[in-house]
DNA sequence: TCTATTGAGTACCAATCTAGTCCCATTTGG
DNA sequence: CCAAATGGGACTAGATTGGTACTCAATAGA
Protein backbone atom coordinates (compact mmCIF):
# COMPACT_ATOMS: atom_id res chain seq x y z
CA UNK A 1 0.00 0.00 0.00
CA UNK A 2 0.76 3.22 -0.54
CA UNK A 3 0.30 6.15 1.89
CA UNK A 4 0.81 9.15 -0.09
CA UNK A 5 -1.04 10.28 -2.85
CA UNK A 6 1.17 11.10 -5.91
CA UNK A 7 -0.24 14.74 -5.60
CA UNK A 8 1.30 14.91 -2.19
CA UNK A 9 4.39 13.27 -3.11
CA UNK A 10 4.73 16.01 -5.72
CA UNK A 11 4.04 18.67 -3.36
CA UNK A 12 6.54 17.88 -1.31
CA UNK A 13 8.78 17.37 -4.34
CA UNK A 14 8.13 20.88 -5.17
CA UNK A 15 7.62 22.45 -1.78
CA UNK A 16 11.65 20.85 -1.78
CA UNK A 17 12.67 22.35 -5.08
CA UNK A 18 11.61 26.41 -3.70
CA UNK A 19 13.60 25.09 -0.54
CA UNK A 20 16.72 24.65 -2.11
CA UNK A 21 16.35 28.39 -3.77
CA UNK A 22 14.94 30.18 -0.93
CA UNK A 23 15.27 33.76 -1.92
CA UNK A 24 14.33 33.53 -5.51
CA UNK A 25 11.17 33.70 -6.57
CA UNK A 26 10.01 30.95 -9.53
CA UNK A 27 6.63 30.64 -11.48
CA UNK A 28 4.48 27.87 -11.62
CA UNK A 29 6.22 26.94 -15.42
CA UNK A 30 9.99 27.03 -14.30
CA UNK A 31 9.32 24.75 -10.81
CA UNK A 32 7.47 22.48 -13.67
CA UNK A 33 10.56 22.72 -15.58
CA UNK A 34 13.36 22.18 -12.60
CA UNK A 35 11.02 19.37 -11.03
CA UNK A 36 9.72 17.58 -14.79
CA UNK A 37 6.80 17.26 -13.31
CA UNK A 38 3.37 18.28 -15.89
CA UNK A 39 2.97 22.26 -15.40
CA UNK A 40 -0.53 22.23 -15.26
CA UNK A 41 -0.73 19.83 -12.41
CA UNK A 42 2.63 22.40 -10.51
CA UNK A 43 0.36 24.98 -10.99
CA UNK A 44 -2.60 23.32 -9.17
CA UNK A 45 0.07 22.02 -6.74
CA UNK A 46 1.42 25.48 -5.81
CA UNK A 47 -1.90 27.06 -5.62
CA UNK A 48 -3.01 24.61 -2.38
CA UNK A 49 0.52 25.61 -0.93
CA UNK A 50 -0.11 29.07 -1.14
CA UNK A 51 -3.66 28.65 0.00
CA UNK A 52 -2.21 27.29 3.24
CA UNK A 53 0.09 29.73 3.73
CA UNK A 54 3.24 27.82 2.90
CA UNK A 55 4.36 29.89 -0.27
CA UNK A 56 3.20 32.98 -0.63
CA UNK A 57 2.30 34.12 -4.36
CA UNK A 58 3.10 36.76 -6.32
CA UNK A 59 0.55 37.80 -8.93
CA UNK A 60 0.86 39.33 -12.07
CA UNK A 61 3.46 39.88 -14.95
CA UNK A 62 7.13 38.74 -13.26
CA UNK A 63 5.09 37.12 -10.47
CA UNK A 64 5.45 33.72 -9.08
CA UNK A 65 6.27 31.61 -5.79
CA UNK A 66 8.78 31.46 -2.99
CA UNK A 67 8.43 29.91 0.58
CA UNK A 68 6.62 32.02 3.30
CA UNK A 69 8.95 30.88 5.67
CA UNK A 70 12.41 29.65 6.52
CA UNK A 71 12.46 25.96 5.19
CA UNK A 72 13.57 24.41 8.33
CA UNK A 73 10.20 25.98 9.63
CA UNK A 74 8.20 23.97 7.37
CA UNK A 75 7.31 20.13 7.79
CA UNK A 76 6.46 17.69 5.59
CA UNK A 77 3.14 17.05 7.55
CA UNK A 78 2.23 20.55 6.68
CA UNK A 79 2.85 19.87 3.27
CA UNK A 80 1.23 16.93 2.81
CA UNK A 81 -1.93 17.97 5.05
CA UNK A 82 -2.04 21.23 2.42
CA UNK A 83 -2.98 18.84 -0.64
CA UNK A 84 -4.70 16.23 1.08
CA UNK A 85 -6.10 17.08 4.39
CA UNK A 86 -5.50 16.03 7.40
CA UNK A 87 -3.47 12.90 8.25
CA UNK A 88 -5.78 9.82 9.67
CA UNK A 89 -5.08 6.28 9.88
CA UNK A 90 -8.87 5.19 9.67
CA UNK A 91 -12.14 6.67 8.90
CA UNK A 92 -12.98 6.94 12.27
CA UNK A 93 -9.55 9.11 12.67
CA UNK A 94 -10.76 12.38 10.69
CA UNK A 95 -14.76 11.58 10.24
CA UNK A 96 -15.76 10.39 13.83
CA UNK A 97 -19.53 10.84 13.57
CA UNK A 98 -19.38 8.80 10.20
CA UNK A 99 -19.22 5.63 11.73
CA UNK A 100 -21.97 4.02 13.09
CA UNK A 101 -20.25 1.61 14.56
CA UNK A 102 -18.28 3.92 17.26
CA UNK A 103 -20.01 2.81 20.03
CA UNK A 104 -18.83 -0.95 20.59
CA UNK A 105 -15.37 -0.54 17.88
CA UNK A 106 -12.95 -1.51 20.50
CA UNK A 107 -10.14 -0.45 17.85
CA UNK A 108 -10.82 3.31 17.75
CA UNK A 109 -9.19 4.60 20.49
CA UNK A 110 -5.85 2.69 19.72
CA UNK A 111 -6.22 4.71 16.19
CA UNK A 112 -6.01 8.29 17.76
CA UNK A 113 -2.60 6.72 19.33
CA UNK A 114 -1.52 5.44 16.18
CA UNK A 115 -2.33 8.48 14.47
CA UNK A 116 -0.37 10.86 16.46
CA UNK A 117 3.05 8.73 16.25
CA UNK A 118 2.51 8.64 12.46
CA UNK A 119 2.14 12.36 12.26
CA UNK A 120 4.67 12.88 14.52
CA UNK A 121 7.13 10.93 12.36
CA UNK A 122 5.66 13.95 9.37
CA UNK A 123 5.99 16.59 11.75
CA UNK A 124 9.84 16.03 12.53
CA UNK A 125 11.20 16.35 9.14
CA UNK A 126 11.14 19.85 7.54
CA UNK A 127 11.81 20.85 3.98
CA UNK A 128 15.18 21.48 5.62
CA UNK A 129 16.03 17.86 6.14
CA UNK A 130 14.46 16.97 3.31
CA UNK A 131 17.38 19.19 1.23
CA UNK A 132 20.20 17.89 3.14
CA UNK A 133 21.48 14.30 2.50
CA UNK A 134 21.96 12.76 5.66
CA UNK A 135 21.11 14.87 7.91
CA UNK A 136 18.02 13.66 9.84
CA UNK A 137 17.83 10.48 9.27
CA UNK A 138 19.57 9.59 12.67
CA UNK A 139 16.80 12.20 13.88
CA UNK A 140 13.55 10.64 13.00
CA UNK A 141 14.50 7.06 13.96
CA UNK A 142 15.89 7.41 17.12
CA UNK A 143 14.50 10.82 17.96
CA UNK A 144 17.17 11.75 20.74
CA UNK A 145 16.33 14.83 23.05
CA UNK A 146 17.98 17.58 21.16
CA UNK A 147 16.69 17.89 18.02
CA UNK A 148 18.39 21.09 16.52
CA UNK A 149 15.77 22.77 14.12
CA UNK A 150 12.81 20.80 13.74
CA UNK A 151 9.48 22.31 12.77
CA UNK A 152 7.07 22.59 15.67
CA UNK A 153 4.70 24.97 15.74
CA UNK B 1 -6.65 12.39 3.92
CA UNK B 2 -7.25 8.48 5.58
CA UNK B 3 -4.41 6.37 5.57
CA UNK B 4 -5.86 3.17 5.71
CA UNK B 5 -7.59 1.52 3.19
CA UNK B 6 -11.31 0.41 4.43
CA UNK B 7 -10.44 -2.81 3.98
CA UNK B 8 -7.32 -2.78 6.00
CA UNK B 9 -9.48 -0.77 8.78
CA UNK B 10 -11.90 -3.94 8.73
CA UNK B 11 -9.04 -6.21 8.44
CA UNK B 12 -7.84 -5.07 11.94
CA UNK B 13 -11.00 -5.33 13.44
CA UNK B 14 -12.17 -8.99 12.34
CA UNK B 15 -8.39 -9.70 13.45
CA UNK B 16 -9.23 -7.92 16.77
CA UNK B 17 -12.77 -9.97 17.04
CA UNK B 18 -10.88 -13.11 16.81
CA UNK B 19 -8.07 -12.35 19.68
CA UNK B 20 -10.82 -11.64 22.03
CA UNK B 21 -11.74 -15.59 22.18
CA UNK B 22 -7.84 -16.89 20.90
CA UNK B 23 -9.39 -20.46 21.32
CA UNK B 24 -12.80 -20.07 19.83
CA UNK B 25 -12.77 -21.40 16.14
CA UNK B 26 -15.46 -19.16 14.29
CA UNK B 27 -16.23 -19.54 10.58
CA UNK B 28 -16.72 -16.19 8.49
CA UNK B 29 -20.33 -15.59 9.04
CA UNK B 30 -20.20 -16.03 12.51
CA UNK B 31 -17.23 -13.25 12.52
CA UNK B 32 -19.45 -10.92 9.79
CA UNK B 33 -21.95 -10.90 12.73
CA UNK B 34 -20.61 -10.10 15.36
CA UNK B 35 -18.14 -6.95 13.87
CA UNK B 36 -21.29 -6.29 11.68
CA UNK B 37 -18.98 -6.24 8.62
CA UNK B 38 -21.07 -7.63 5.42
CA UNK B 39 -20.23 -11.08 5.15
CA UNK B 40 -18.66 -11.93 1.52
CA UNK B 41 -16.10 -8.76 3.30
CA UNK B 42 -15.21 -10.44 5.64
CA UNK B 43 -14.83 -13.88 3.97
CA UNK B 44 -12.60 -12.15 2.16
CA UNK B 45 -10.92 -10.52 4.37
CA UNK B 46 -10.50 -13.99 6.60
CA UNK B 47 -9.05 -15.55 3.35
CA UNK B 48 -6.29 -12.55 2.56
CA UNK B 49 -5.50 -13.26 6.66
CA UNK B 50 -5.10 -16.57 6.30
CA UNK B 51 -3.28 -16.36 3.08
CA UNK B 52 -0.32 -14.23 5.60
CA UNK B 53 -0.65 -16.80 8.14
CA UNK B 54 -1.79 -14.57 10.72
CA UNK B 55 -4.84 -16.85 10.63
CA UNK B 56 -5.41 -20.98 10.29
CA UNK B 57 -8.65 -22.04 8.79
CA UNK B 58 -10.20 -24.80 8.86
CA UNK B 59 -11.77 -26.43 5.86
CA UNK B 60 -14.84 -28.37 5.53
CA UNK B 61 -18.26 -28.60 7.29
CA UNK B 62 -17.87 -26.92 11.19
CA UNK B 63 -14.47 -25.15 10.07
CA UNK B 64 -13.95 -21.71 10.63
CA UNK B 65 -10.85 -19.10 11.67
CA UNK B 66 -8.95 -18.59 14.38
CA UNK B 67 -5.56 -16.88 15.16
CA UNK B 68 -2.28 -18.61 14.42
CA UNK B 69 -0.11 -16.88 17.13
CA UNK B 70 -1.14 -15.42 20.56
CA UNK B 71 -2.52 -11.73 19.81
CA UNK B 72 0.41 -10.33 21.30
CA UNK B 73 2.57 -11.46 18.99
CA UNK B 74 0.36 -9.97 16.21
CA UNK B 75 1.14 -6.65 15.00
CA UNK B 76 -1.26 -4.59 13.44
CA UNK B 77 0.98 -3.58 11.03
CA UNK B 78 1.40 -7.19 9.75
CA UNK B 79 -2.55 -7.50 9.66
CA UNK B 80 -2.50 -3.97 7.49
CA UNK B 81 0.03 -5.46 5.31
CA UNK B 82 -1.75 -8.43 4.69
CA UNK B 83 -4.74 -6.61 2.93
CA UNK B 84 -3.16 -3.63 1.63
CA UNK B 85 0.83 -4.86 0.85
CA UNK B 86 3.83 -3.45 2.14
CA UNK B 87 3.71 -0.04 3.65
CA UNK B 88 4.62 2.67 1.92
CA UNK B 89 5.00 6.57 2.29
CA UNK B 90 5.25 7.29 -1.75
CA UNK B 91 5.72 5.05 -5.07
CA UNK B 92 9.48 5.17 -4.89
CA UNK B 93 9.47 3.22 -1.63
CA UNK B 94 7.61 0.43 -2.96
CA UNK B 95 8.92 0.08 -6.14
CA UNK B 96 11.80 1.47 -7.02
CA UNK B 97 12.13 1.31 -10.12
CA UNK B 98 9.57 2.78 -11.90
CA UNK B 99 10.01 6.21 -11.13
CA UNK B 100 12.01 7.99 -13.91
CA UNK B 101 13.10 10.54 -11.58
CA UNK B 102 14.95 8.37 -9.24
CA UNK B 103 18.55 9.62 -10.08
CA UNK B 104 17.79 13.47 -9.41
CA UNK B 105 14.73 13.17 -6.69
CA UNK B 106 16.25 15.17 -3.87
CA UNK B 107 13.68 13.61 -1.46
CA UNK B 108 13.81 10.18 -2.11
CA UNK B 109 16.35 8.59 0.37
CA UNK B 110 14.32 10.99 3.06
CA UNK B 111 11.34 8.67 2.66
CA UNK B 112 12.74 5.95 3.53
CA UNK B 113 13.59 6.81 6.81
CA UNK B 114 9.98 8.48 7.69
CA UNK B 115 8.52 4.95 6.24
CA UNK B 116 10.96 3.31 9.08
CA UNK B 117 9.27 5.49 11.71
CA UNK B 118 5.92 5.18 10.35
CA UNK B 119 6.50 1.30 10.59
CA UNK B 120 8.12 1.15 13.62
CA UNK B 121 4.20 3.07 15.03
CA UNK B 122 2.59 0.35 13.11
CA UNK B 123 4.80 -2.30 14.29
CA UNK B 124 4.90 -1.95 17.81
CA UNK B 125 0.94 -2.37 18.36
CA UNK B 126 -0.19 -5.62 18.77
CA UNK B 127 -3.74 -6.99 18.11
CA UNK B 128 -3.33 -7.48 22.23
CA UNK B 129 -2.98 -3.86 22.51
CA UNK B 130 -5.90 -3.17 20.51
CA UNK B 131 -8.47 -5.30 22.81
CA UNK B 132 -6.80 -3.84 26.28
CA UNK B 133 -8.41 -0.33 26.46
CA UNK B 134 -5.78 1.80 27.58
CA UNK B 135 -2.73 -0.13 27.98
CA UNK B 136 -0.47 0.96 24.91
CA UNK B 137 -1.36 4.24 24.70
CA UNK B 138 1.81 5.75 26.75
CA UNK B 139 4.22 3.76 24.37
CA UNK B 140 3.00 4.73 21.04
CA UNK B 141 2.21 8.29 21.34
CA UNK B 142 5.64 10.12 22.13
CA UNK B 143 4.25 13.54 22.48
CA UNK B 144 7.43 15.15 20.56
CA UNK B 145 8.36 17.83 23.03
CA UNK B 146 9.95 15.39 25.37
CA UNK B 147 10.06 11.91 23.97
CA UNK B 148 12.34 9.90 25.10
CA UNK B 149 10.63 6.84 23.72
CA UNK B 150 9.55 6.74 20.64
CA UNK B 151 8.13 3.76 18.74
CA UNK B 152 11.00 1.25 17.83
CA UNK B 153 11.19 -2.12 16.89
C1' DT C 1 -3.38 53.57 -20.52
C1' DC C 2 -2.92 49.28 -22.60
C1' DT C 3 -1.24 44.81 -23.02
C1' DA C 4 1.23 40.72 -21.92
C1' DT C 5 2.09 37.86 -18.16
C1' DT C 6 1.02 35.32 -14.23
C1' DG C 7 -1.66 33.51 -10.34
C1' DA C 8 -6.78 32.30 -8.48
C1' DG C 9 -10.48 29.63 -8.84
C1' DT C 10 -13.40 26.33 -10.62
C1' DA C 11 -15.28 23.04 -13.61
C1' DC C 12 -14.46 19.05 -15.98
C1' DC C 13 -12.85 14.52 -17.92
C1' DA C 14 -10.41 10.11 -18.16
C1' DA C 15 -8.32 6.52 -15.87
C1' DT C 16 -7.50 4.01 -12.08
C1' DC C 17 -8.51 1.97 -7.83
C1' DT C 18 -11.63 0.17 -4.24
C1' DA C 19 -15.33 -2.16 -2.08
C1' DG C 20 -18.24 -5.51 -2.44
C1' DT C 21 -20.58 -9.58 -4.60
C1' DC C 22 -20.86 -13.88 -6.79
C1' DC C 23 -19.49 -18.30 -8.53
C1' DC C 24 -17.35 -22.66 -8.48
C1' DA C 25 -13.84 -26.00 -6.81
C1' DT C 26 -12.20 -28.34 -2.76
C1' DT C 27 -12.37 -30.17 1.78
C1' DT C 28 -14.55 -32.40 5.66
C1' DG C 29 -17.96 -33.87 9.23
C1' DG C 30 -22.18 -36.41 9.78
C1' DC D 1 -23.47 -38.93 -0.28
C1' DC D 2 -24.73 -34.47 1.24
C1' DA D 3 -24.35 -30.22 3.53
C1' DA D 4 -21.32 -26.82 5.34
C1' DA D 5 -17.39 -24.33 5.08
C1' DT D 6 -12.99 -22.39 3.09
C1' DG D 7 -9.95 -21.36 -1.32
C1' DG D 8 -9.51 -18.68 -5.11
C1' DG D 9 -10.95 -16.42 -8.68
C1' DA D 10 -13.65 -13.11 -11.80
C1' DC D 11 -16.56 -9.36 -12.11
C1' DT D 12 -19.01 -4.79 -11.51
C1' DA D 13 -20.52 -0.35 -9.83
C1' DG D 14 -18.96 3.48 -7.68
C1' DA D 15 -15.61 6.57 -5.78
C1' DT D 16 -11.31 8.67 -6.07
C1' DT D 17 -7.43 10.53 -8.26
C1' DG D 18 -4.53 12.72 -11.65
C1' DG D 19 -4.52 15.87 -14.93
C1' DT D 20 -6.43 19.60 -18.08
C1' DA D 21 -8.94 23.69 -19.58
C1' DC D 22 -11.02 27.89 -19.19
C1' DT D 23 -12.23 32.33 -17.21
C1' DC D 24 -11.32 36.04 -13.93
C1' DA D 25 -8.13 39.10 -11.32
C1' DA D 26 -3.82 41.41 -10.56
C1' DT D 27 0.46 43.49 -11.91
C1' DA D 28 4.71 45.08 -14.46
C1' DG D 29 6.30 47.35 -18.17
C1' DA D 30 5.87 49.62 -22.71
Amino acid sequence: MIILSKLADYGVIVATHLATHPERQENAAAVAMATRLPQATVAKLLKALAHAGLVTATRGAAGGYRLARPAGAISVAEVVAAIDGDIGMTQCSVHVEDCERTTYCPTRPHWAAINRAVGAALVAVTLNDMISPFAFLPAVAPRRDSAPETART
